[in-house]
DNA sequence: CCACGGTGGTAGA
DNA sequence: TCTACCACCGTGG
């Protein structure tokens, strides 16, 4: 029998103001990244078995963070490895890559975007799947009216965020 | 403010 | 398959 193929990950730190999220990827780019967690819960420290690929691409991912988290545009992503979701998420979260720092849509412009303005809430459930936050942004989806809504990775983040770009909420 | 109905996608059983 | 969730949205108290 042949073993299905293994998905090793490379899990890196991405040390900011803000705290150390983590980074993960597969050969394919950019797969995940995580909020930083409360306590100094064990950073990953596999740097020096990465290889120079995945180390370019950690450096983008880094700048890129600091970016974000500075409210300012991201100049350069590293490849983002999104096979991990359904079609529908994935048009989803292309939809949300489209979203200009400092501007916002909501779920059901998303779903208007996509042509299935119907799925609003479905909209919802694909941010919330969303295994790239920061980088695919997904913090710039509000509700009707200029609503909050919510975020997986907590209110606050989410406030700090468009606070951070400008954005007024109601 | 709250309740509710109409929705579509997903995961799990 | 069926079903129970849901980061929604409009309407109506």
């Amino acid at each position: 029998v042949i073993s299905k193929t293994e998905n090793p990950r490379i899990k890196l730190p991405v040390k900011t103001a803000d705290g150390t999220f983590i980074a993960n990827y597969s050969e394919k780019g950019l797969a995940g990244l995580q909020f930083p967690e409360d306590k100094a819960s064990r950073e990953p420290d596999e740097t020096e078995k990465s290889s120079a690929k995945v180390q370019g691409w950690h450096r983008l991912t880094v700048s890129a963070v600091e970016q974000t988290l500075a409210g300012k545009a991201t100049r350069k992503l590293p490849p983002l490895d999104l096979d991990s979701g359904t079609d529908f998420q994935r048009q989803v979260w292309s939809a949300l890559q489209k979203i200009e720092a400092g501007k916002t849509r909501s779920y059901l412009e998303i779903a208007k975007l996509i042509g299935n303005p119907r799925a609003v809430r479905a909209v919802g459930g694909a941010c919330g799947a969303n295994p790239i936050p920061v980088l695919i942004p997904c913090h710039r989806v509000l509700a009707a009216n200029h609503k909050i809504g919510g975020f997986s990775g907590g209110l606050d983040w989410k406030r700090t965020l468009l606070a951070r770009e400008g954005v007024k909420l109601r």
